[in-house]
DNA sequence: TTGAAAGCGCTACCAT
DNA sequence: ATGGTAGCGCTTTCAA
């Protein structure tokens, strides 16, 4: 106010009806300038008069305002990242979001914190999202796709191990994970296979398919599967290992290469040998599993990349007549290294 | 409707007019019930038969139009998180989002991606945020923050290594971490010290100050700094370490503990022993570091939480006459395990 | 207790 | 080449 030049926070937000007083034409002449309007001809002198009056308010047009009278937005929903759910869906969701930005969306993630999936279906038809990208964990309904294609959404897609009625679907099914796992130990003779379960909240989504698979492989193989609770900290694995022996198993497999290390170490510390004891798998396949000794063994995901769900949001977009379909996002397979 | 509940697109999407008409009362009538305004009394009977209406409909009240009319919104733009900066990093960002979320606030990424801080803060500015939290990577300008405040934001929060005119700044000084690193090594007897420098762009945010500080707090003990670029990968790894007795180096800062494990396995393949021949120290105190053997070094780092991060944003959107201020968002010490 | 109507900021049609 | 103006969906006086 007194000598600082910002009297930003007093004067109200200049619209384009400032710009058009200041430049001294009508708001439709501001727009037609702003907007570089091609069916339209504005005389370079008053293209100019309209940019500095702009310039000199520091006019900014409102979003809101426009897409309401667009009757459309570019937006897409994407449910923000939560979970620790591993650098290979961090990266993933990383790559869909710039390739969502690269074909000029606006990638928004909005909380669906706390909110069923029907609540959250609903706050997000409020933005009036063109597309919605929604992470399994939101339990998307059939009636909560239905509420956002009535809202005006023309995509949307789920990422998840469940399919959803009316959207497309892409199935991550994390139990190819533990079957390919239990598979790889099954055929390097191992029958008494323990699995990993993570204690972080959150890590369920993943946890669950991934042992269900591992049983399920198992009973078509005759062995064992016995589940083994570790939170990610070094006590609990080091208790672990203390009595391992008792355990009487002959392999294990730890959910992902960080158990692996976690639980590796506190083996070694007990002096179980590995893999002639006990044979260990992760997953993920980490630079990081690579790294120790012995070597990693592990499951290597392929997920699609960020870019190939992103045309398809694109596509659905534009062409909304496509029908629904289930894609497969995942593919898994066993990397044998020396731990099995 | 009939049996088949899927009448999706064709139809348009409803508006509070809609609902009126089949409640058969005004639109006025329809805000007051469907928002519970308090000021109003509405009769029971008319209050069921506006909210019938609605569900009949699939209403859903649309955010853009709302928040034209109420002229102000809860949004808080957030940068997206692209850099692989981190688990502590990502962990505070999600922080942050989950409790601006609880604030009540919208949280929005947009994508700043390809834009120069001037341009980032005008597509900002176009959302009418209530509040701005801008990643140092993009160069938020005294400029850019008078933008966005004359847009109507109240609060605008950098998180960086500079600070910004005009604009609440939560200082992350990387050097610090160089310099403790550093320093630990030196009052450890050493006086040779390599610096890895990671590959990844992106990450000189974080590498450049970080040996910055290194370099600093060597010149101040008479010790000799050395870069060692160096990408996450094993070959270039061994590589390094191939030649590591040429290097004349007696310890090494990592630049974080991922880099540590990567070149300490390199070095151990090598015979050349930790912390005998050469001290290895990391940063980031993660638990993998503890699970080396040798038991790694570190310097660790305390960031704010989230949770604090998000409370001043929201005194400032209330109190928006709060000076801004440098507030600092890390502390680091180095943690002596057994690597030096 | 309810309705009519103004207007938020913007763009696109139709005049001039 | 430029201006007038309607109207996107919503909330909120003001009247009835």
């Amino acid at each position: 106010m007194s000598q600082t030049p910002k009297q930003t926070a007093d004067r109200s937000v200049p619209t384009s009806a400032d710009v058009a007083r200041l430049a001294g034409v009508s708001r439709a002449t501001v727009s037609y300038v702003l907007n570089n309007t091609a069916s339209v001809r504005i005389s370079e002198p008053t293209r100019r008069r309209v940019r500095e009056a702009a310039e000199e308010l520091g006019y900014v047009p409102h979003a809101a305002a426009r897409s309401l009278r667009a009757g459309h937005t570019r937006m897409v929903v994407l449910p923000p990242a939560t979970l620790p759910a591993g650098p290979l869906y961090g990266r993933f969701l990383a790559e869909l979001q710039a390739a969502l930005r690269r074909l000029d969306y606006t990638v928004v993630h909005y909380g669906s914190l706390g909110l069923d999936g029907d609540e959250a279906a609903r706050s997000w038809a409020e933005l009036r999202p063109v597309a919605v990208v929604a992470l399994g964990e939101v339990g998307l309904t059939p009636h909560g796709v239905d509420v956002l294609k009535r809202s005006g959404a023309r995509a949307v897609v789920t990422l998840g191990s469940r399919r959803v009625a009316g959207a497309h679907c892409f199935v991550m099914d994390q139990r190819e994970v533990g079957a390919r796992a239990v598979a790889h130990l099954v055929e390097r003779g191992r029958r008494a296979i323990g699995v990993v379960m993570p204690q972080e909240s959150g890590l369920e989504r993943f946890s669950e398919p991934r042992i269900e698979g591992a049983r399920r492989a198992a009973a078509a193989a005759g062995a064992r599967i016995e589940a083994l609770p570790l939170p990610y900290e070094e006590e609990p694995a080091a208790a672990l290992a203390a009595r391992w022996r008792q355990l009487g198993l002959d392999a294990v497999f730890t959910y992902n290469d960080d158990y692996a290390v976690l639980l590796m170490r506190a083996l070694q510390d007990e002096g179980i040998t590995i893999p002639a004891e006990t044979a260990v798998i992760g997953a993920d396949d980490l630079l990081l599993g690579r790294l120790q000794r012995p070597r990693l063994s592990t499951v290597h995901i392929d997920l699609v990349t960020g870019r190939k769900l992103a045309e398809l949001v694109d596509r659905v977009v534009r062409e909304p007549g496509e029908e629904p379909a289930v894609h497969d996002l995942m593919g898994a397979r066993a990397v044998h290294r020396e731990s099995t």
